[in-house]
DNA sequence: TTCGTCATGTAATGGGTTACATGATTAC
DNA sequence: GTAATCATGTAACCCATTACATGACGAA
């Protein structure tokens, strides 16, 4: 219910709050690292997500103060520091285990995947199949777009039939290396490392 | 000058227009033909765009009906028919030269492709070098980043690495695959045909 | 003292979707 | 006659961005 698909955003913000309280500029910060340039988010984003998220119990800034000590930047600016809450750990809970509808073009698949540590083994390699069957499907279509072109039954530019060619390359490429992700998975152990 | 990036939209509205005089309806369908995927636009978006076009004279809709005779569907439907107007013309050339700021996840240079056999074959390359551009240094930024991290300077997931390595295969192709084309494009002639 | 950056927010705008409303025509 | 599909549109909403406004603090 109520699953307004800016979840990849929550689901992001509530996996770095899961591991340490933070205020609304740090996160921004630590997002654009932890996310590269799979995603950017501008203030005028976050701060009323964060709004949203306290509104529904997910999130909580009551204890102001992050860290007493132990603090190089130790500033007495007015920040605002929020602590995941235990329905917000339910929440992440959910949005962590949910594959979802996700097409391919979705982010959705790479913002789980900069989590994936936060992850039990086998939800992964749940969620690394699902990924798969979708590009397997968007794989099919090209390929019968293409073998359609080839038969002359379909008139389509040449260009865009490159752009099919790189794409049904890129496609069978990423399902290669999703099953290699999977194997390594069933095998126990996180890739590399 | 007011360059609303829906521009991707326009183009291929105008582009399509400027073969034939087209009604929504049909617009709709071959937009979808002829992008694939790659882009699917509502009426709910398609409509007001039409409406938007039409004030600013890129195209008019006074000659309603668009083939008198040899039509299969001849229909007396209400029909609201576009052609595309002088204006229309000279905006879509100014479009199909552009390649815009666009960062290597844009639509526009997929757009753009599928109408590549608009453009003069000069314009081509540049474009399909502007796009080479943008992924280079794409690419070099990947390889920086997963530089860091064999020097341990860096911290970042495991799985965070292995989409690294996986987008930084994906742009060495398409690097590749645009060389390829910039070569046949030099040429002088369309790939394949 | 002035500039960078930390820090939080709002307002206006952009660009799109889904769902709804309406009705004619065609195929079964 | 009834269902699909042709055909046009509007209203409500969603999600996010840019630009703006504000101000404190640290370093040059």
């Amino acid at each position: 219910m109520s699953s307004t698909r800016s979840s990849a955003f929550e689901l992001a913000v509530l996996a770095l709050m899961a591991d340490a309280p933070v205020h609304g500029y740090e996160l921004r910060q630590r997002l654009a690292t932890t996310l590269g340039s799979l995603r950017v988010f501008s203030y005028g984003s976050l701060y009323p997500m964060l709004r949203r998220l306290e509104t529904a119990g997910l999130i909580d800034s009551t204890g102001e103060l992050p860290d007493p000590d132990a603090l190089p930047l130790s500033s007495k600016r007015s920040r605002v520091v929020y602590r995941i809450t235990a329905d917000g750990k339910e929440r992440l809970a959910d949005l962590l285990g949910d594959t979802g509808p996700a097409s391919w073009t979705d982010d959705g698949f790479e913002v789980h995947l900069a989590f994936f540590s936060h992850i039990r083994p086998e939800t992964r390699v749940r969620i690394l199949e699902g990924r798969r069957r979708r590009l397997e499907e968007r794989r099919e279509k090209l390929r019968a777009s293409l073998a359609r072109r080839a038969e002359r039954r379909d008139r389509i530019d040449a260009y865009t039939e490159q752009l099919q060619q790189l794409g049904l390359e890129a496609t069978d490429r990423e399902v290669r290396w999703l099953e290699e992700l999977i194997a390594t998975e069933r095998n126990n152990s996180p890739p590399d490392d």
